[in-house]
DNA sequence: CTGAAAGCGCTTACAG
DNA sequence: CTGAAAGCGCTTACAG
């Protein structure tokens, strides 16, 4: 039913090959040809088959993208500046949501890998030992996640988590609390290690609660016991832990960016609708997601044992109406 | 380099047709022999070619899903509702974000379609007219958009706007505003007809601003508009919208919740965090992408020159703090 | 229950 | 510049 290339090639009374190569590689072929060709097959209809296509070509123009969870508010800018910056570059990107099922994410992977020519895993939950049994697969890029021997494209929250603690200690406070974010979470041990290093380096007390996961209701959960504690900042792993915070502490009569001090971490478009505006760390997520795109296409260009590049990117703090003057003791 | 149906089929010395039956057909191949093949495919590290597989069978068992902007908080939980029901019945689904550009829709459509069974259009934005040339082409649903003659599952507004005004009218509100979402928005003509007809039938004033787009700056924007209206009430065209608008109101020393009231439309997660927590009409988004995915392998299943199945969905209002008696005049 | 053969719709060396 | 042929890795009537 649909129309094939040997439709057009009938039409044109050309074989088979000419037309293929007029429509997909043009230079080989001569221009009045090509010419008819094309004409032909916009007259019929014609579109060419990628499952064929990819199937003798050996390539598909695909790159697959694998997320956590695209509720979380972190992850559609990153899943934007991929599909733009892959579609730039004549590709297109299929996305998996896994749902935090950090099982799912290896055999999700291994399921897709022969549709697409490379991919791209934005902050993994799977243990490392895991996450290197696609190492080998495909090109693949690792984003937000360090895993030795592959291509990363790592964001450094030393400095951010550094400019929080400064910020907080120039407003007055000496004593804080981390809200941690899920146990075994790589990002959650850089983070935490940049904090407790920050707090020991200028001598600020540090308290920690959590785990917690990426979620409102968890900061929620965690607002009762901040409010128990003494301490009168608190820096959560994540925005959506620090927006479930606020607002269970303003329940509770607490006025954050009065009573008590937040400052969560990637600066997601919440942060700045929250009530009052949330101070946040700034994680480049949109540019990791196109450098992470340059990777895998240049792995796909060019395979070469050479080492898998890495690449580090910066955060820095944003701040907003959630942190204040510490209050008068 | 990777292993083929051939080299198992060479291993086990039986023919690529009984290994291609045994892994996928086990019925029609002797148990003994069957036990053999998945063996030594095991061992081999056999992973079918899906490509061929698609380009043989004709089937892919893929549901492409076109949504408008994954990062719009209304589409994450349908997302998820259509994977989830999706793999359950053994289909993979691969989305594409059209970033709002109504032109893409039926382009992007096009690209794919040869690379899945069916579709799911989510809240398309393009002209009915370009959405019937889709219609043709694969089993395709549209979800939360009437396009005639196509299957549809669609949402009807009437009831919770309805219910919207009534609870606002019953709160003694007599004055109240319509933010418009975006022009030729087939949802917002629904919605604005439905708040036309409620608020006619209740006797209560209706204004109108807008077209804005469905996100939260536009909402910030809207504010100024409302504060300079003499309304006591807003009814937005969604939950961005909305939400922006409390924020800004805050800004300016409005109480929402006290000296105004505003309701949102989707009932979005962040409505319940936001401050005050914001009444919204809820629309049964996950539901209806369940409902899709049915009606989708079932015409894959069973293509029939019947009349494609239109389901509606029903919404209702969910009252937060966003809404309150009109202040006294 | 099993195998040989054709075919899915393309691409791409290889000749000419 | 163009064509005939082989091949990508499967599936599936058709025989036996």
């Amino acid at each position: 039913m649909p129309v094939t290339l040997a439709d057009v090639a009938q039409a044109t009374g050309l074989s088979a090959s000419t037309v293929s190569r007029a429509l997909s590689d043009p230079d080989k072929v001569n221009p009045h040809t090509r010419d008819r060709v094309r004409r032909a097959a916009r007259e019929l209809g014609y579109v060419p088959n990628q499952t064929a296509r990819s199937l003798s070509s050996g390539h598909h123009d695909i790159i697959g993208l694998i997320v956590p969870d695209i509720a979380n508010p972190f992850f559609p800018p990153i899943i934007k500046a991929i599909q733009a910056r892959a579609g730039l570059k004549g590709k297109t990107v299929i996305i998996t949501d896994v749902d935090e099922h950090p099982g799912d994410e290896v055999q999700r992977a291994q399921v897709i890998r022969k549709r697409v020519d490379g991919l791209i895993m934005v902050s993994p939950r799977a243990s490392e030992e895991r996450l290197h049994e696609l190492a080998h697969l495909n090109p693949i890029v690792f984003v937000n996640r360090q895993v030795a021997g592959a291509a990363n494209v790592l964001v450094d929250n030393a400095d951010g988590m550094a400019e929080a603690v400064e910020h907080l200690t120039a407003l007055g406070h000496r004593k804080l609390a981390y809200l941690n974010g899920p146990r075994r979470s790589w990002s959650n041990t850089q983070r935490r290690e940049a904090i407790v290093a920050a707090c020991a380096a200028q001598g600020v007390e540090l308290v920690e609660y959590g785990p917690f996961e990426p979620q409102i209701q968890a900061g929620v959960r965690a607002a009762d016991l901040v409010y128990a504690s003494e301490v009168t900042a608190v820096i959560a792993y994540d925005d959506l832990i620090a927006l479930g915070l606020m607002t269970r502490l303003a329940e509770r009569g607490v006025r954050v960016g009065h009573d008590l001090s937040v400052i969560g971490i990637d600066d997601s478009p919440m942060s700045g609708m929250a009530y009052p505006t949330l101070t946040s760390i700034h994680v480049p997520g949109a540019e990791a997601g196109m450098t992470a795109v340059d990777l895998v296409l240049g792995m796909i260009e060019n395979p070469s044992d050479e080492e898998p590049p890495v690449v580090q990117l910066e955060t820095r703090l944003v701040v907003r109406g959630s942190t204040a003057l510490a209050p008068a003791t």
